[in-house]
DNA sequence: GTTTTTTGACGTATATTTGCGTCAAAACAA
DNA sequence: TTGTTTTGACGCAAATATACGTCAAAAAAC
C-alpha cells in the first residue's frame, strides 16, 4: 500500500521534481563540478577526486548518464567523461522556468 | 557501514544538494505552486489539491517548514500557511549559483 | 598467448523516504 | 459539559537510495 504515487502528478511536476531529484546528493553535484571546472573531456578515475569508493562514484556517473547530463566515450581500456550541453541547458530551463514561477513577494503574511 | 557519507563533501556543494533534495517532489513542488498561485496566505485542507491523503500531505508541508520555505500561522481551529519570501529568494540564489557554475558550452566533445 | 588496468554489471546491507493509519490536543459550537 | 473539526505527533510497512564488495569483460602491455 505504500506505491510510489508520483505518477498521479502533472506531467510538468514530475519532470521538474525528477530533475531535482538528479542533483539532490552532493556527489552528483561535484562530479558535475568537476567536469565543468576541468572544462573538457575527462579520462580516469573519477573517484579520486570525491570521498567515496569507485563502485559508489560509478554508480552516481551512471545516474547522471541515465539522466543524459555526461556522455561516455570509451578510448580504448579507459572512458573518456564529457557534460551534454543540450542537457545541462535542458535541465537549466526546465529548473529557471520552475524558480521564476514562485512568487513569494507580493503578499502581507501574518 | 552504509553509513551517510554525506558530510565528508564541501559545505557548500551540501548545501546546494540539501535545497535540491527538499524541491525533488512533485507533492512539494505542488504545494509551492498552489501557495505561490494563491498570492495569500491558504487556510484549510492543501490534501484536497493533491493526489495524496492528509497526512502524507502534512509530512511533505512539515518538510518544507522544517527548510523554512513556507511558514504556518495559527488561526483559532485552522492554520494559515504562506510561503516565506526570504527563503524562496534563498533557495532561488543558492540554486543560480550552482546552475551558472556550470558551463557545458565550450568544448568539443568527441 | 598471459597479465595488467580499467570499467561496468550484479548483488547485498543499511539508511532514508514515502505514504498512511491512528491517536491526542486545541479551538470552537452546542 | 459534550461533541465536532482541524491539525500535529507518532509509528509502521513498503519503496527507494546509498555505499560498497566482488566478479567479468575489454583493451592494452608484456
Amino acid at each position: 500500500m505504500v506505491q510510489s504515487k508520483t505518477e498521479l502528478f502533472e506531467e510538468e511536476l514530475k519532470t521538474q521534481a525528477a530533475w531535482f531529484k538528479v542533483l539532490a546528493h552532493p556527489a552528483r553535484l561535484k562530479i558535475l563540478q568537476y567536469l565543468s571546472e576541468a572544462n573538457s573531456c575527462i579520462t580516469g578515475d573519477l573517484s579520486e577526486e570525491l570521498p567515496l569508493g569507485r563502485t559508489t562514484v560509478n554508480q552516481h556517473i551512471k545516474e547522471l548518464k541515465e539522466a543524459g547530463l555526461i556522455q561516455g566515450h570509451i578510448e580504448g581500456v579507459r572512458t573518456k567523461y564529457c557534460l551534454n550541453p543540450e542537457k545541462i541547458a535542458e535541465v537549466k530551463a526546465v529548473i529557471e522556468e520552475f524558480l521564476s514561477a514562485l512568487n513569494a513577494g507580493d503578499y502581507e503574511c501574518k
